[in-house]
DNA sequence: TTGCTTGCCGAAACCGGTTTCGTTGTTGAG
DNA sequence: CTCAACAACGAAACCGGTTTCGGCAAGCAA
């Protein structure tokens, strides 16, 4: 008295339900099912949705691999991470790792990554992810202005998405916030309090962030008419030891500013410790504003003001525009950017009032 | 006149060497190929060598997916992250996930993450993971006393290896530093430095860790000679601020310690923060010693006394224990440990002289 | 010599899908 | 009423591997 209406075989145990399954299910054949779900047009609006019904009751999931023998793809996302990078992002690694992760499975692909300790390392890990079907496209943080990664991927016509913008935008897809906006703002909100006089620490010249937030930085002094001293102005700094060297260099100046603009929150760090060598007290006697929102900035006295980013949010989108990507979408519907959310806590205030001017 | 030894079908652009192409290339069929090259017996030391040899030269490489459709194995390592966890690793991940992947991509397999923010949600990922075929097995980082992972994947019979060591260790392999041999270690260079009072912060009670290094704290005590204070010891501090507070608590005993062991770094953050409260000189007037190796710790002053755990080598010997673990070894072989790294900076002098006693 | 292993390999099925090609039943134009 | 075009599906090949099964030849004992 066979009651139950699924065919309990022997191998039933913990076994998936195949397409065989599901087109045994409904008296039609595999390939009538893989059709119907892959929306091919010449399967009827009828059929398609018997299939689809019987799938979804079925629980029927295509297995990735066993699609990918045949189609080339895997859905899977690849992220190689290079260590060699100082710990600009580090502390965000979790947060966009959850967001790649969210975006991507939201699809029902998956995130594959790999890391590497050179530049040339990653390079190679590229090489063989993709001759090896690893992954279908590739997200790249940290986009340098010249980017070998990128050249790689579009010599070899591989989908990927860059976090950050390209100088060169031939097949790129971006997802990035916008810097150059916040170094704007942030200018504008210092003169707004007061300030005349304000200097700026940038990060590494090599990343294509650098010249905008730089370009953003001057354009708004000029816009509020404010002067600007070369001699208030530094690069390359991305650490905390750098920051405190550049720190140093300008407040070492003929009439040092009485804040401090700094590209990246590490830089900022060192900020804060050049103006305790120097006894001068944050937010009243040297004001600084930062960009990345490190959760070591909150932890300063006073906490740090900066830019924030939402890194959960980036790594969301950059799967979903990869995956549009590699689907086929013209990379030009496939360039997005946010402002980044500005946190004043207290490290930039009026300027000391015996400064004079 | 074909001269050219492989032969350039229309295909043959920048297409894979398969395993069609070495078999025909030798004069035998894909079957002995195969065999020859997963080591069948029945496969002739001759031919195997034969075989290997052209494959070789060839550069033939395997498809993994396309060997999972048959064999059910992805060839890659799973690994969930939690977001609900504390900063407590965060500042490791990188590391973490770098050794993760050498140790992975050594052997050609690969790493596969997902990300979830709440425990129930990783479990459910871990479910999809396993029947959508994603990984073969998964690494478990910070291990808890009483662990719905492990239940799950033993359930499921599903391989894994802990980065903790577990209370019950049926069907757990495992790679773990010796904590309690760290807390043991403090005490005796604290005893040695002539304190005879030393206060313990313990971590998060529901992590295996925990109770190891209590003990590891409690037997250096008792075998030092040194009386234990209940005053002095506080429990489930795993942030800077449930640092302080519990510093705060144990500083305002009767008669507060002259130093303070951390099993965590971040808690010794907050005693920091609480001996500056105090107006109490770290290394001078309290020593503190702690565990982890963050980096944060060597920004302080003085920089904190700690015991460095190597992660990227840790995510190295995980993936090589979970794969052979994959591959069927017993759980009994693939039990690692190794010792933290003291790392002496600074924050551990001599108890103060005015000390009574 | 016959008969039975044993070693070694080829033939073919198989894994779970996708895609090409052909077949069938309907329709609409001529 | 006939025939071409079309819509909708089945049959079978295919993707790149693995694994089962069986056959042939050599080796050995009877």
């Amino acid at each position: 008295m066979a009651v139950e209406r699924h065919h309990d075989d022997l191998r039933s145990q913990r076994l998936r339900v195949t397409i065989s399954d599901v087109s045994d299910a409904l008296g039609v054949t595999k390939s009538t099912v893989s059709r119907a779900l892959n929306g091919y047009s010449d399967i009827s609006e009828a059929t398609r949705l018997r299939v689809r019904r019987m799938a979804d009751k079925m629980g029927y999931r295509p297995l990735s691999h066993a699609q990918a023998i045949r189609t080339g793809r895997t859905k899977s996302l690849g992220l190689v991470i290079q260590l060699s990078d100082h710990d600009a992002q580090r502390p965000f690694l979790a947060e966009f790792l959850a967001g790649l992760s969210q975006g991507a499975s939201q699809e029902g692909w998956t995130l594959t990554i790999a890391a590497s300790d050179s530049q040339d390392a990653a390079l190679e890990t590229f090489r063989s992810m993709i001759s090896d079907r690893k992954a279908d496209g590739f997200i790249l943080p940290r986009t340098l202005s010249k980017d070998p990664r990128v050249e790689l991927l579009r010599a070899a016509d591989v989908p990927f998405v860059l976090f950050g913008r390209a100088d060169d935008p031939t097949g790129c897809a971006w997802f990035d916030v916008l810097g150059e906006d916040a170094m704007h703002d942030a200018v504008r909100h210092l003169a707004a309090l007061g300030h005349r006089r304000i200097g700026f620490i940038n990060g590494g010249m090599q990343y294509t962030y650098a010249p905008l937030r730089r370009d953003g930085f001057l354009s708004a002094m000029a816009q509020e008419g404010l002067p600007i001293d070369p001699a208030h102005m530094c690069e390359d700094a991305v650490t905390i030891g750098q920051g405190e060297v550049a720190a140093l260099e300008i407040l070492s100046s003929e009439t040092p500013p009485t804040a401090i603009i700094c590209a990246v929150d590490m830089s900022a760090l060192g900020v804060y410790r050049a103006a305790a060598g120097q006894g001068l007290s944050i937010g009243r006697d040297l004001s600084v504003i930062a960009y990345d929102g490190t959760p070591d900035g909150s932890y300063l006295t006073p906490p740090l003001s900066t830019f924030s980013v939402d890194f959960t949010q980036a790594g969301k989108r950059l799967s979903a525009l990869l995956i549009r990507r590699i689907m086929g979408e013209p990379v030009e519907n496939l360039r997005e950017t946010v402002h980044a959310q500005f946190l004043d806590r207290g490290s930039a205030g009026p300027p000391p009032q015996h400064s004079h001017d």
